[in-house]
DNA sequence: TAACGACCCT
DNA sequence: AAACCATCGC
DNA sequence: GCGATGGTTTAGGGTCGTTA
């Protein structure tokens, strides 16, 4: 019987902008695009982020694999192949739907908290991963390790928009001699791979969000995403460029709700006219046209118009 | 069978 | 998931 | 005065069991 049970805070890696590089300090892994999953192998049971378990039984084939390492403790990301790529949104279907759209789920590991009886999470970073090599060395088919690498070069790679477009998200640089330590003591740093685009302003959240939208080649609009909140600095500009749009002076309500939760208020937005363009810095997560994480604004673009960025594409 | 709320992930 | 805010420890 | 920490708010996307 291990020495750990759910659930256990994992660890955090904090955001950050650039690699870091001094030498000889850090390790590099690809950040990949799915749940944060501690797996239980002797317990059978899958914990999530927030410390549930609800997810085991929705993976029983993660679970079966898990079980054949032995008695061990897991930290990694549970990734949902399709069509040759990692797809966030398939982590949300069912075995059922899995089997029928041909969708593969693997854990793919980067950490080990525990073997046996014996809790790994005081031992230096660089020699916990030792062991997970070991015991992944035979990949099986819904557990496999994460690639690792002591060379930024090989992380600046994973930063790049081919990568990106796989569904790696960027890299996570870990300092090697650290112990896994809850939150965000264990220094780990998180590098998003990001990239700048032009977007139209379609409206204004109640709190300081724009809503994002672009055209296709017939000019037909859709909302490619929601803002982060507009920086103050950039808020005075903004305000005094936007003007209502007179055919639609009511609100206008986008599908879902706050949170996705039942009960929450729905999203709704002011409407203005669709001629300010404005940059926006956007991570990889990209899926049925939209930002899956919400973009930064960064400045108005005044020597753009909507027309000039249906014509560029 | 459809609608709804509870609960899950980022 | 990020931003924001209150609070705590130094 | 400042950084770390922890809770809340704002943004999405789903599955599943119960009930009408």
């Amino acid at each position: 019987m291990t020495v750990l049970h759910p659930p256990i805070t994992v660890t955090i890696a904090t955001p950050a902008r650039d690699l870091p590089v001094e030498s000889g300090r850090w390790a590099y892994e690809p950040k990949l695009d799915g749940y944060r999953v501690v797996g239980f192998a002797e317990q059978q049971l899958l914990q999530s982020r927030q410390g549930n378990t609800a997810l085991t039984t929705r993976f029983p084939e993660v679970v079966a694999d898990l079980t054949a390492i032995g008695d061990v403790v897991i930290d990694g990301e549970l990734v949902a192949w399709r069509h040759g790529r990692l797809e966030f949104s398939s982590l949300q279907a069912g075995p059922t739907r899995r089997e029928r759209d041909q969708i593969i789920a693997v854990f793919m590991a980067f950490d080990l908290l525990a073997v046996d009886n014996y809790d790994l999470r005081g031992r230096p970073y660089l020699e916990r991963r030792k062991i997970l090599g070991d015991l992944l060395a035979r990949p099986l088919p819904h557990v496999q390790i994460v690639d690792q690498t002591l060379d930024p070069r090989t992380a600046r790679e994973w930063m790049s928009l081919d990568w990106g477009a796989t569904g790696v998200e960027g890299a996570v640089a870990k300092p090697v001699a650290s112990r896994y330590a809850p939150g965000q003591r264990s220094g780990w740093l998180k590098i998003r791979t990001t990239r700048t685009v032009e977007a139209v302003v379609l409206g204004v959240t109640s709190p300081d969000a724009l809503v994002l939208g672009a055209q296709d080649p017939s000019g037909k609009w859709w909302v490619t995403g929601i803002s982060q909140p507009v920086p103050q600095a950039l808020r005075a500009e903004l305000a005094a460029r936007l003007r209502p749009d007179e055919s639609r002076l009511d609100p206008v309500q986008l599908p879902g709700t706050a949170g996705g939760l039942p009960g929450s208020p729905a999203i709704v937005y002011q409407p203005v006219r669709a001629d300010t363009v404005v940059e926006v810095q956007a991570d990889t997560a990209v899926e049925h046209g939209r930002f899956r994480h919400r973009p930064r604004v960064m400045r108005i673009r005044d020597d753009l118009t909507p027309d000039h960025l249906r014509s560029r594409g």
